[in-house]
DNA sequence: ATGAAAGCGCTAACAG
DNA sequence: CTGTTAGCGCTTTCAT
């Protein structure tokens, strides 16, 4: 592995100018011969700066960390693909960890974290390996992005547009004539939970209903979960005729419920989901979501990491692109 | 950010000693009341290693990238699972590429396989990303291992196996009385695709049976090249009752092409697909699998990397857990 | 039982 | 226009 003292040597010249010249130093001034000597050089020793050294001497290293709950969730996939992908744009490398591994004694990447070693951190809320991460990280002062769920550390905040889109889930409802509707909450106590929720029920009291606990249920975002609560919420409000589930993976679970229990959708009940993926499309029956901006999300978190913005107290909504409903087969116009 | 000297000058002692105690270093002897002092300062000083000086003194980071085409398709997501759990356990970080974002321009993942701070890198076959990846880390000398599609390089194969899980597939189809039996295969001239195929070739020829290409389409991974190829599967072979289908993904777009030619499944056509997920249980008809070791594939990468075996030429199948069946609803006994 | 010192490969300030 | 030099923070050998 050539190093920039061979490049120099070879091309008779210090490594000062080696470095500079690749590193595209305006206020180098080289002759034209002596470039084109080490540019030849550079290229026939297959020279490549050594990244340890490098961000040993600049103390920052284009690596950004990323910890979801589970890859496997097609919304945090999603997620992660936009932060990916907003990574890469911004010439940064992103390192993922899955909150499980993260729980269980020494990790490499929590370590990193916590000597500082990455320029920022993203974090998928609530859960012990997200807070171990972060007290190391406040310590180090890290760049820090909380996704969803916020903490009291100098953090910044992203969330999406929760309240509006379990309106605009729940008025879609409405207009189809539905009148009692139940909510399948995410995991209780979470912001983005108790957002989701209120956007039900204030949309509910705009148009003079009701919307009381009995027709709520806290479940989460797991096909087992949302399996299992939409029992329990049929059991409470057997008079439902439609369902607003916060999670689009929890209503698949969902309408697998309502099969156990023979209820048809949408022909009995309609239901329609918050976030969207592509095998949504492909249950039956097909579900109604409304699509949020989970990768402009993740993109955002690392596109703020990456700016010079003070984190602390900074809390943005991705609104753009805008929650919007895709209709699918799920959810009918209300009978009689 | 407390550094060695810092903490040795604190505890009166040279850095030597302060690092060699945070070592381990079994060679070292140390006063009790030496040892314990330091211990103190490094703990008030919230002492960590800087890991840039550390990988670039030890010549290795504990980075691992990982390079797959796609997390939100749920297969690859459990590979990127297994490995990051794997990673963990092993003490390493993963770095996680998208081959969409890695084809364009410049890009720090890249560059930091090209600079050969990466211990390992493990990718996913076939695409311009991979090939990119690849050849900087052939000429890096950086320990590559591939999944399921091989190259010429001195990178370790890790495969599955598609042969068996395929013949496995077929032979549930066959003892359920199918004898027209159709493959949904993935993308054509892959190591797998061509394993795959063969083992549903070989099945039939056990039986005696036919497997002529016309009841072979090759389509791919995907929700909609499954859609698309299983109309020309019928297109070509209307007389098959039952389908092979290579990729569970394709095969969850493959129900949908049926559900468009208004087939019954598993009523006029038996669908057996090749991987597993959860979701696939919630489709309908919920979906009969043959699960795959995809978890363990990605483990077992990053342990190929972590341990010190030579890579050259190394091809080894993860068996383990073996191909087993999931049965569900979309495959049922012929009829007649 | 502990310290001194040499580098790992790179960058940037300063000096020619 | 180009070279010298002083570190960045760490590990490790060799002295003491």
């Amino acid at each position: 592995m050539a190093t920039l003292k061979e490049v120099a040597k070879a091309a008779g010249v210090s490594t000062a100018v080696v470095s500079r010249l690749l590193s595209g130093d305006k206020t180098l001034r080289v002759g034209a011969a002596t470039r084109e000597r080490i540019l030849r050089i550079v290229e026939a020793l297959d020279y490549t700066p050594n990244i340890a050294a490098q961000s040993l001497r600049l103390a920052r290293s284009r690596l950004i960390a990323l910890i979801v709950h589970n890859v496997s969730n097609p919304v945090y996939a999603e997620i992660v693909s936009g932060a990916e992908a907003a990574a890469a744009a911004r010439d940064s490398a992103l390192l993922l960890g899955e909150a499980a591994s993260l729980e269980t004694g020494s990790n490499r990447l929590i370590d990193l974290i916590g000597a500082g070693a990455i320029d920022g951190l993203v974090l998928q809320g609530a859960g012990a390996a997200t807070d171990r991460a972060l007290a190391k990280a406040v310590r180090k002062r890290v760049r820090t992005v909380m996704l969803q769920v916020e903490t009291d550390a100098d953090s910044a905040l992203i969330s999406l547009p929760d309240q509006d889109a379990a309106a605009i889930a729940t008025d879609h409802l409405l207009a189809l004539g539905h009148e009692r509707i139940g909510c399948l909450a995410t995991a209780p106590g979470l912001r983005f939970s108790l957002a989701r929720v209120a956007g039900w029920r204030s949309e509910m009291a705009r148009h003079g209903l009701e919307a009381p606990d009995s027709r709520l249920v806290w479940a989460g975002s797991d096909l087992a979960l949302g399996r299992g609560g939409v029992k329990r919420l049929i059991d409470q409000a057997p008079e439902i005729t439609g369902i607003v589930a916060c999670n689009a993976v929890a209503a698949i679970g969902a309408l697998a419920g309502l099969g156990d229990l023979e209820i048809d959708v949408p022909g009995e009940v309609s239901v329609i989901a918050l976030h969207d993926f592509p095998l949504a499309d492909y249950v039956t029956p097909a579900l109604t979501t409304v699509r949020m901006p989970l990768a402009e999300m993740g993109a955002a978190a690392v596109n703020l990491i990456c700016g010079d913005a003070d984190l602390a107290k900074h809390h943005v909504t991705i609104d753009r692109p805008a929650p919007r409903i895709i209709l699918r087969r799920s959810t009918a116009r209300a009978r009689g």
